[in-house]
DNA sequence: GCCGTTTTCGGCCCGACTGTTTTCAGTCG
């Protein structure tokens, strides 16, 4: 059973035990382990060897006992009698928007139904206006919720998201008396996917942008209109919301917004250590209740005694304690990054020649590419064979002359690593090569041994230089190979192979819980774009928040080296 | 159920909006 499992499964007892009525704080228990599993940076098997599930935060000694238990046996006694209880149909009810565990409670007890389409069933016939402490009005929005269920496809991936806040943003920072207007939430700390967008505006007056954003195009439902929020459901079922807040108090509004809401928490907290109460508003002194205006957030944290942390590192994963301690990581910007080592070209399935994607590469600032064409394995995308292979060293050879010193261009390749483990180029060909990537592009589902062991193979031949996108996860729906990390984690820093951050937005892959573990075993990262176009080039932004997530600097990055740094590593290995 | 530079027991962040309410509960973030 795996950490993403082992999450699902706590994830399912919390919303049981909320459902039936458990008290409060004993479901957030079973949520907050959860959550720490989801984002874990190494498998719990391995914590439990060790024994030390419980330096996992939020799991004591209950939870750890049931992690043992489901490692052992795959089963937990504790959650098969929970779910004669309680039926698991009902956990669903709960993605529901508008419901909640009491309705859900109230509904199943009462009307003795179970399954998502008996309640749209029971909604439309109208039995659900006269249950206590509901009317027509929660019908229907509950029947609206279902609706919208069915639309949204789940989580919205940041490729999506981010274009979408920017350009609600943009709109309402024309709206008159609107002094700033800031994407906020998950995706103002830059996760790989999002639940919806959350907008932060300082105005004095709420009415004008709340008017401009209830009509912005597109939006489908509104659903709900207050002084300080509202919130909007576009046609694809993404969800928008919109806090306005006076300029004044814009920094702790931010602050607020932004989250997680864990970090959140742990800030509260050591806000009233410190004698004030810390809320959307402002910082309150506890006693006398004077109140401390913050217009910045860099003022809210400082009051803390806190210096200002970025958002990408709020997620309460020791970011707090490491700003007390006056530790936090200088983080790597994609100013930072001078090298590009994933770029296709017309060679493969790229859209452009060396020398256009080259020219590309140039104007926005890097000093080194690497061309890294398809091997001829992939024969989907033109992979090339070796004739053509040794054809493309001569164009690479001409466009170095053309744009002479100002760029650095290697010859490399990205080459798959078959079923079997070996390469698809034969050694000889990859010994005179400037730099190799290695692939899992087929065979992805194939079990954690065999897939593992092909990994470890790549990685061990002594010409690969970088392993690229090592899970080959595809967001939002491919899950990513069984791959048993800390092997690879392994064999990588063993091997002094660098691993990928691929910059793709529906790639992302390493993700941060797994970059973060690499910079802790001293790994090198790569982050890549894996262009195909010159557009590609200029989505390192996304690969480069990911490595900040995971708390890498720039002497991380191989990307982010001096030229020279980088061509005498290459030619140490 | 977890956790401790206030506590090993008694807390566990704080507020907006909606609907069904005549003072509040439920949901959400």
């Amino acid at each position: 059973m795996n950490n993403r499992e082992l999450a699902d499964t706590f994830t399912l007892i919390a919303d049981l035990l909320e459902i039936k009525g458990e008290i409060i704080y004993k479901t957030l228990a079973y949520r907050k382990a959860a959550e720490s599993l989801a984002v874990l940076d190494r498998d719990a098997k391995a914590y439990w060897k060790e024994g030390t599930l419980r330096e996992i935060p939020g799991v004591g000694e209950a939870i750890a006992g049931k992690i043992e238990e489901l490692l052992k046996t795959g089963k937990l006694k504790f959650l098969t009698k929970l779910k004669k209880e309680v039926p698991p149909s009902l956990a669903e009810w709960l993605k529901v928007p508008g419901l909640g565990s009491k309705k859900v409670g109230l509904i199943w007890k009462t009307l003795k139904i179970k399954t998502l389409p008996q309640l749209e069933k029971a909604a439309r016939a109208g039995k659900l206006r006269d249950l206590p402490g509901m009317g027509a009005k929660s019908e229907a929005a509950i029947l609206a919720g279902i609706e919208s269920l069915a639309r949204r496809s789940g989580r919205i991936p940041l490729a999506r998201a981010y274009p979408l806040a920017l350009e609600i943003a943009a709109a309402l920072k024309k709206v008159p008396g609107v002094v700033s207007a800031e994407p906020a939430g998950s995706l103002r700390r830059m996760r790989s996917d999002v639940g919806d967008i959350d907008i932060l505006i300082a105005a004095a007056h709420s009415g004008a942008v709340m008017e401009a954003f209830t009509s912005l195009p597109g939006v489908a439902r509104v659903l709900g209109r207050g002084e300080t929020k509202s919130s909007v459901e576009f046609g694809d079922g993404v969800r928008a919301q919109v806090w306005v807040h006076p300029p004044e108090r814009f920094g702790t509004a931010l602050q607020y917004a932004t989250g997680s809401k864990d970090h959140n928490v742990k800030l509260r907290e050591l806000a009233l250590k410190k004698g004030y109460s810390l809320s959307e508003h402002a910082l309150k002194r506890t006693n006398g209740g004077s109140e401390i205006l913050c217009a910045t957030e860099l003022e809210v944290y400082r009051t803390l005694g806190l210096p200002w942390i970025p958002p990408e590192l709020r997620e309460d994963h020791g970011e707090v304690e490491a700003a007390r301690q006056g530790r936090l990581p200088r983080l790597i910007e994609t100013k930072d990054i001078v090298g590009d080592f994933h770029i296709h070209t017309t060679g493969s399935d790229g859209r452009l020649s060396v020398l256009e994607m080259a020219r590309a590469a140039l104007k926005r600032g890097r000093k080194a590419i690497a061309i890294t064409d398809h091997s001829v394995g992939l024969g989907i995308a033109g992979g090339l064979d070796i004739a053509r292979h040794e054809r493309q060293a001569e164009e690479i050879r001409r466009a170095q002359e053309t744009l002479g010193g100002a760029i650095t261009i290697l010859h490399g390749s990205e080459v798959e690593i078959r079923a079997d483990g070996t390469l698809d180029y034969p050694d000889e060909i990859l010994a005179g090569l400037d730099l190799v990537v290695a692939s899992l592009h087929t065979g992805l589902r194939q079990p954690r041994e065999k897939v593992t062991a092909r990994a470890l193979k790549a990685i061990r031949n002594p010409h690969v230089d970088i392993l690229a996108h090592p899970t080959g996860r595809l967001l939002p729906d491919r899950e990513g190979a069984d791959l048993d990390m800390e092997a690879v984690f392994a064999a990588a820093a063993e091997a002094g192979v660098a691993l990928e951050i691929n910059s793709h937005p529906n790639r992302l892959d390493l993700d941060d819980p797994h970059a973060r573990r690499a910079k802790e075993l001293g790994i090198p990262i790569a982050i890549n774009t894996d262009a195909h176009s010159e557009e590609d080039l200029d989505r390192l932004f996304y690969g480069v928040s990911i490595a900040r997530r995971a708390w890498l600097g720039k002497e991380d990055v191989i990307n982010a080296w001096p030229v020279e740094k980088l061509l005498a590593w290459l030619k140490k290995r």
